[in-house]
DNA sequence: AGAATTAGTGCAACTAGTTGCACAATGCTG
DNA sequence: CAGCATTGTGCAACTAGTTGCACTAATTCT
């Protein structure tokens, strides 16, 4: 239950309409809280009825028509409520680990086209973050938000870079279990 | 959609009865793929009315008795489809890297408990993972088969590194903020 | 001016995963 | 042997996320 929190976030951030939040969740926010724009909207509505955030006044509420939401006293004490209290990790998922897994028993046949097109995938995502990195966060750090903003990002550079490492690791297995056929 | 395959895996691994299979996804595939027996069960249906998967003949059929599935060759086949395809990466989503950016608005109040536990939980895991591969993994590898499965024990080794690291990591930041309270 | 395109908001239906409970069979314990 | 815990299977209801479409308003194109 993040995605409203995610959106609190965004919002206190910097206010914004749906499609704002929308375009948000596909750069920054996106990479660690994904969600398509009708996720986005519905939420906007539950936060709003739960006077958690309030549209910005604006002349036309028409259909159509932009409408920007700011974060509420109450939203913001929910934000924080919720950044301190204990939760327990979720249970991953990863189809790429299954299916080597699977290879092992039913053969790589396939793969390794996929493999590289992920490994192509990390290096992009990789690239862009190192340039959010160079552009928002020069040496020579300061104030405490920004060094938390940071911090959050070198996870996902690391991550990423772990991916890279693994999936270069992984297409060599591969291609010397392919050499020698089978043997298990 | 991969639960069903995650389920054909493990069954072509080694048959298995429902709460076998509950029992091994709280293990080693869980770990990467996790799900409760509700699911499985579920699915052990679906995958039987498929013709994917049969249970193996036993006399008593009735409830509160065990019944082993076997994979049927459609199902194999299936699995084997399903590895080859071509498949886009699931977004991820962390709460955890939220709650930090989150708490470069409202404040890291409380925030340093739960990042502790989860370390701790990541230490653990990494333990598990470790005494896993000594146990199964030996130094001098031989089949393709086991070769690919170590590759995916590598992946949740290295990862739960990674978490230890930057938790830490994290940990140290927060008390750096913490004492200068904010600046940004 | 009318047509086509783009920006912006939203509903409805579906799929996957979670939670809470029910209930039968078996084995253990007083 | 009666009661109770454990093992094993399963249904029902709910929550979160996804997909596909609909509709309005403003902008650009001819």
């Amino acid at each position: 239950m993040s995605l409203p929190h995610a959106i609190l976030i965004a919002l206190l951030e910097k206010p914004s309409s749906g499609l704002d939040l929308t375009r948000r969740f596909d750069k920054s926010i996106g990479y660690f809280w994904s969600a398509t724009h009708q996720q986005i909207y519905r939420e906007l509505g539950r936060l709003e009825a739960e006077g958690h955030i309030r549209a910005l006044p604006s002349e036309q509420p028409a259909r159509g028509q932009k409408k920007a939401y700011e974060v509420l006293p109450a939203g913001r004490a929910e934000l924080a409520r919720w950044t301190a209290a204990s939760q327990d990790p979720k249970p991953h998922r990863d189809a790429l680990l299954l299916r080597l897994r699977a290879a092992a028993v039913v053969g790589t046949a396939g793969l390794e086209a996929d493999l590289r097109r992920h490994l192509e995938l990390h290096r992009l995502q990789l690239a862009e973050y190192e340039e959010i990195e160079k552009r928002d966060f020069p040496p020579g750090q300061r104030g405490a938000q920004a060094r938390l903003q940071h911090l959050v990002l070198r996870a996902g550079i690391e991550l990423e870079t772990f991916w890279i490492q693994w999936l270069t690791e992984a297409l060599a297995e591969l291609s010397v279990v392919a050499e020698r056929h089978d043997s298990a």
